[in-house]
DNA sequence: CAGATGCCCTGGGCGC
DNA sequence: TGCGCCCAGGGCATCT
């Protein structure tokens, strides 16, 4: 579910209301959303008593940097949710897989109804990022890493693949999924199927400047969250965004610039929509 | 290498 | 009401 934009507005809420805090008890509820383990109680000895000392971002994932240098990982998923709970008494909803206590009162809790997400320990990442190994295959980050259009263009050319595809790939640029991918597209005026390798250098710096204006405008905005409420922030809130949304979700409803009607269709088995007119 | 498919899951919506 | 489909912001393995 949540794409870089509903995990970077996750972000900035954990910043205001977790850093410098002392992580209490650590309770597993679901073992299947704690991954990468040999047994749960090992994640939980590395956390209890620990200080989160910063939350960054990479793409979709979420890193908490302990005092220990060891990193708390958590990727949402489809379903995935982290919900700020005052106090310890608040009633536990369905799907609660992990609950943080924090020390100064209050808890942090992992809900995923569909269990895509998971959450994980790493070692301290030496390298010069401090990314942890197990993300070490994710490609640049859109916002925090600054990637100048020439260079973009010269990734563009270096493959032959669909832009939507492309967009997609986390290794090739991390956090853009399948809602982004199309907003992405209708902004700069590039179809879904359009190869990488086939635009020219004004369409690659428009596809550029897009990526990063679009995704900034959906942070403002706190993301998206679409009809079944998967995606909420930590206080339970939704996402902004999915009103400003010109594509997505959208066949059959008139192109915002042109009125011709959107059109849906697959790709890599993911509803695409894009406008045929507006979009070369 | 590029692209398509199926799987991991639960839940909501819709047609019958 | 109920049942059986199809669909869903992700990611990965495995085919062609």
């Amino acid at each position: 579910m949540p794409e870089l934009p509903e995990v970077e507005t996750i972000r900035r809420e954990l910043d205001k209301e977790i850093i410098g805090r002392k992580i209490k008890s650590v309770e597993i509820l679901g073992s299947r959303s704690v991954r990468r383990h040999e047994s749960p109680s090992e994640p939980v000895a590395r956390l209890q008593g620990k200080k989160i000392v910063q939350v960054r971002r990479l793409g979709k994932y979420l890193l908490f940097d302990l005092d220990t240098k060891d990193i708390l990982v958590i990727h949402l998923g489809m379903s995935g949710q982290l919900l700020r709970a005052k106090g310890t008494k608040e009633p536990v909803a369905e799907h609660t897989h992990v609950i943080i206590t924090l020390s100064q009162g209050g808890q942090l809790r992992f809900l995923d109804p569909r269990t895509f997400g998971e959450m994980f320990v790493s070692d301290p990442a030496e390298n010069a990022r401090r990314i942890p190994t197990q993300l070490a295959h994710l490609g640049f980050d859109p916002l925090s890493d600054q990637i100048g259009w020439i260079r973009f263009a010269a990734m563009l050319s270096s493959r032959k693949t669909q832009l939507k595809a492309l967009l997609m790939d986390q290794e090739f640029v991390a956090g853009i999924g399948n809602i982004y991918s199309d907003e992405i597209l209708f902004a700069s005026g590039l179809r879904y199927d359009r190869l990488s390798n086939s635009l020219s250098p004004q369409e690659a710096r428009r596809l550029h400047r897009s990526m990063i204006e679009l995704l900034n405008d959906a942070i403002q905005m706190h993301g998206s969250s679409l009809a079944d409420d998967a995606y909420k922030d930590i206080y339970g809130e939704s996402g902004e965004f999915q009103g400003q949304h010109r594509v997505y979700n959208r066949e059959g409803l008139p192109c915002p610039r042109c009125k011709r009607k959107i059109m849906r269709t697959k790709l890599a088995g993911r509803s695409t929509f894009y406008c045929a007119h507006c979009q070369l």
